[in-house]
DNA sequence: TGTACATCAGTGAACGCGCGTTCACTGATGTAC
DNA sequence: TGTACATCAGTGAACGCGCGTTCACTGATGTAC
């Protein structure tokens, strides 16, 4: 009620835009040529032009806007997922069509996919555990996702969180390759056509399941 | 002919050994903290405990060290599976055992293939290229070896290279896990039993194939 | 509207530190004869 | 066997450099009244 309360807006503002161009500029160092944890405080002020202590108003350290990216690269990730939860349809194309947006996808956020493909693995502890964690997390959705088909309707969670970690898994591959083909110049298309029977040949097991027994 | 050749044996000896240590050095010290790249030449030598300098004296650079890393964690990793591939009779266990020895294996060369899963996406390009390189050789090692199965005979190599793809993709899955649980106790029956699922899914697609056509 | 005060992003100098790399050296070991 | 010489892994001092972090500061903006 009242008077909108701002306070200091236009210094907020500011702190915004700096704060964004950190991360920003973290991303592209690592593009260029390092990990995260190569990384110093220094090279990345100096790429955003201002002076290293500025730093220290947005961030408290440097793992702090490690935690920062894997949080926006997720956050970004879940929509377009949301998204195509919500629109695909099953039916002869919807694996080729979902290889695609993911490919594309991929692409237009290629470095944030970068820093998680580099950091699952990386150097710095807190970084790791929390991507692992958000992977885990889209695995079981996947597995709920996957239990409302049909012939996976009959299946245990267990099942389902097997097959839906060979998914991502498989996703995770694309990933690479997409990344990697940046400078081999390698065709998109191949690497659809790739996955997509990949994806398919998973499918394709999915009803004989169980008729080996366990 | 004429007395043996050896010339400065002892001094070669020396070498030899602090040149290994450097590199076990290296691998004990990204696993108790940093990537590759995040890792100093002093740290190393301190490690070992001689003087900074002496690093020269076995590799022009900490690359050409971590070059060094990348072949000798394959070097082991071939001999594995030459072994597997001389033993391995088709058959009802044959999964499960290949999954059992796999899992044993990597945890007996933990830190090879922590270096490994770390680099392949990591700071260092050249370490980078070589892993992806030895990666693309095992694929389509593993292509070969699928096409000898009764079932596979008539398939395309490229549909070859794309199971083989996705079984390695499944591998790097299980490396993952076998890497991930040491902090966390995880019992490894059940990510053998879940690779292992994953496997024999995949494997029951195979006679189903190009029933849909591509 | 005008003024005094609060907030806070960004500044710039300074610090001590570990880094990679150079250099001339030492001393143990092997070789030639 | 004895001696003079070559090899070379490891030494230790020294260098200039970029690092993370501290501190007191400036100056633009917003708020209270």
């Amino acid at each position: 009620m009242g008077r909108p309360q701002k306070t200091h807006r236009a210094s907020k503002d500011r702190s915004l835009n700096t704060r964004q161009a950190l991360r920003e500029a973290a991303l592209e160092l690592m593009d260029r040529d390092n990990s995260f944890d190569g990384l110093s405080l220094r090279e990345i002020t100096r790429e955003v032009g201002v002076v290293p202590t500025t730093f220290y108003r947005h961030f408290s350290d440097m793992e702090s806007l490690g935690l920062e990216l894997v949080a926006e690269s997720f956050r970004t990730l879940r929509e377009l997922l949301k998204v195509a939860r919500q629109t695909a349809v099953p039916g002869e194309k919807m694996i080729r069509r979902s290889v695609e947006t993911f490919v594309t996808y991929v692409r237009a956020h290629r470095r944030h996919f970068q820093f998680l493909a580099r950091e699952r693995f990386g150097g710095v502890a807190a970084i790791r555990e929390e991507i692992r964690t958000e992977v885990r997390l889209l695995q079981s959705e996947l597995a709920t996702d996957l239990g409302r088909f049909p012939v996976l309707k009959t299946w245990s969670t267990e099942d389902l969180n097997m097959v839906s970690g060979l998914m991502i898994n498989a996703m995770i591959g694309i990933v690479e390759q997409v990344l990697a083909s940046r400078r081999r110049g390698q065709d998109d298309d191949e690497l659809i056509m790739i996955a997509e029977k990949q994806l398919r040949l998973i499918i394709l097991g999915v009803p004989q399941w169980r008729s080996q027994g366990d």
